[in-house]
DNA sequence: ATGGTGGTCCTACCA
């Protein structure tokens, strides 16, 4: 089963990128950030019609995420439980057996400001909340735009990208790590110990032609689903089409 | 280091 997560930056706007990616790659599930789309304008005919069924909760011009998947997804959830949120980041389903949770995490804009407060508040509940679902889903998958580089091999200036800085802040990367310790693995660093390896370049100062990326959109997989992770990557050609989204898509092959 | 680009919506805000 493949499983991926791709940020699309605007759903209107990428659609006929997703339908080509979705031919080419022919994932089984895909969790979907940022599409900017009230519900009633979600494109579920056109997805239907390349053969997934979507879940999804937007809202008018910000956030917005969905998940698709080639059998119906059970059991979905939209947003934490107990977290009022107005901002549509979460969205979770069952698949096949294994539970997947689909998250856009907040950017946080600077460290210190109200909206760095508000991402590690965010990260705190999901933490909780991830803890009660592995109670419940043993087989658990947590992937999405986490706006969070894991460690310096994935950030192109480890100098820039500090622990000052916003997406490597020592509180973010802490927040990730309590995460991770609930029991769940970066699939990613099960087989890939390489530095460069890039999810996101900023449309500015032309990030993408000189490879100065972060790599934010990782797939996280339970202890019960480790060893079934048998590879992980990222696919950086849908980066090089015209008009991209600023992300690439992330990805875990479980057996 | 700064500023640069892109999406939404049309004036800034967000990233």
């Amino acid at each position: 089963m493949k499983i991926a997560s791709w940020n699309v930056n605007s759903l209107n706007v990428r659609l006929p990128h997703l339908q080509q990616w979705l031919a080419d790659f022919a994932p089984d599930v895909v969790g979907i950030q940022e599409t900017k789309l009230e519900d009633h304008k979600f494109p579920d005919t056109a997805l239907l019609e390349a053969g997934y069924r979507s879940v999804f909760a937007g809202q008018k011009t910000y956030n917005g995420v969905a998940l698709l998947s080639r059998q119906p997804a059970q059991d979905v959830q939209i947003g934490i439980p107990g977290f009022e949120d107005a901002q549509q980041r979460v969205i979770a389903g069952t698949v096949g057996g294994v539970r997947i949770i689909n998250l856009y995490v907040v950017n946080g804009q600077d460290v210190g400001t109200e909206k760095y407060g508000y991402k590690l508040r965010w990260l705190e509940a999901v933490r909780e909340w991830v803890r009660s679902e592995l109670a419940i889903y043993p087989k658990l998958v947590v992937l999405g735009d986490f706006n969070i580089a894991p460690d310096a091999r994935d950030v192109h200036d480890p100098a820039v990208w500090n622990e000052q800085h916003i997406l490597t802040s020592a509180a973010e990367r802490e927040a990730l790590r309590a995460l991770l310790d609930l029991g769940l693995h970066d699939a990613f660093r099960l087989h890939h110990q390489e530095a460069g390896v890039f999810s996101w370049w900023d449309y500015r100062a032309a990030g993408f032609r000189r490879d100065l990326g972060l790599r934010i959109d990782l797939t996280l997989v339970s202890d019960a689903l480790k060893a079934e992770a048998i590879d992980a990557g990222i696919d950086r050609e849908p980066r090089t089409w015209d008009r991209p989204s600023d992300h690439a898509p992330a990805w875990v092959q479980l057996a």
